[in-house]
DNA sequence: TGATGCATGTAATCCGTTACATGATTCA
DNA sequence: TGAATCATGTAACGGATTACATGCATCA
């Protein structure tokens, strides 16, 4: 499966018309952030190639007070080649973390720097699980989307838990040395 | 913080002397490889400038039967490299799925591609638990190795729990829809 | 008046992977 | 004999991010 911003667009355009900026915002708060992201600078070009190879349609939209939007739409060719490139085994997950990598190298940091990480880490933790239960309150959430918040839920209050069991052990070992 | 193979590097050989080949494979299958994958094509010239930088030190050792090693260790200057670049608040984890790209989108696919998927990642999420539950007897398990292998185990017992649960729904709704 | 949101786009740059090149040994 | 493991390295290539460029409207 080929996983990159030619076919997040294709994917998101699926659901219905957009533009550029507007695939951006929606990505970014929507069901695909928990596993995805894309900037500005990929976006743009790959939805000018899309167009050009047939897979998209744009259409000028001129609005009073903001600027122009181009609306794209995803045409028949275009659910073709997303369903043609969604229909292979996926690749595996790829997961990088410098809050892991920070843990496992403790012994190189301080308690309070581990403290700090590990509530920064927790907040982000949470910050996520707020937007999935937004997305299922806002967005009408047809099975694809259902599936997505489950897992993210899932996973996402496992981390909490865990974490937070982490963080009573450090504070109550710091607080142990500290008396000594 | 800087997430680099060169920061990554440091802190493999923070826990003793290896090559670039042990470097890779101890990767692979041991605590790192949850959250942080490297090719020998970025491990190799990060190793040669790190070097060159004195942040590591070289020793050739010739082996019979088997190409000479070079094996890298990390000197003091290192040591205080890594400390200053773990040091900092870590960045956001980075999560990428094309399995869950394809579950949001499921209804671009058939329900059989949508089972060899879900079997797919059933298959990957397990051996990941069993690479961890591996590395807690191996390696001798410092705090560190611990809260990395607790941490990671949660996470993935709790996607298998939910994907395991998701399998059996959708086995039920399409025998149900089979027998119409 | 200065930040933020809306809106699009290009160019420089980074960071990494993949493929290639080389070569001995061991195991099936 | 052919694949796999050990072992190092370079070059081509890809894919994306960051920064830059532009500009109007709104809100504090």
């Amino acid at each position: 499966m080929t996983m990159n911003v030619r076919t997040l667009c294709l994917g998101f355009l699926s659901t219905g018309e957009a533009s550029g900026y507007e695939i951006k915002k929606g990505i970014e708060d929507g069901m695909f952030s928990h596993f995805i992201d894309a900037s500005f600078g990929s976006i743009y070009p790959a939805l000018t190639q899309l167009t050009a190879e047939g897979l998209l349609t744009v259409r000028a939209e001129e609005q009073t007070g903001k600027p122009d939007k181009k609306v794209y739409a995803i045409t028949e060719n275009g659910r073709k080649a997303l369903a043609r490139a969604i229909s292979v085994l996926p690749a595996k997950d790829k997961f990088k973390s410098e809050f892991l990598f920070q843990m496992l190298l403790h012994q190189f940091i301080t308690p309070d720097v581990m403290l700090a990480a590990i509530d920064k880490q927790l907040n982000d933790l949470r910050q996520d699980l707020a937007r999935i239960a937004e997305c299922r309150c806002s967005e009408q959430p047809h099975a694809g989307a259902r599936f997505v918040a489950d897992y993210g839920e899932a996973v996402l209050t496992a981390s909490v838990r865990c974490l937070e069991e982490k963080r009573r052990e450090l504070v109550r070992q710091t607080a142990a040395q500290a008396a000594e």
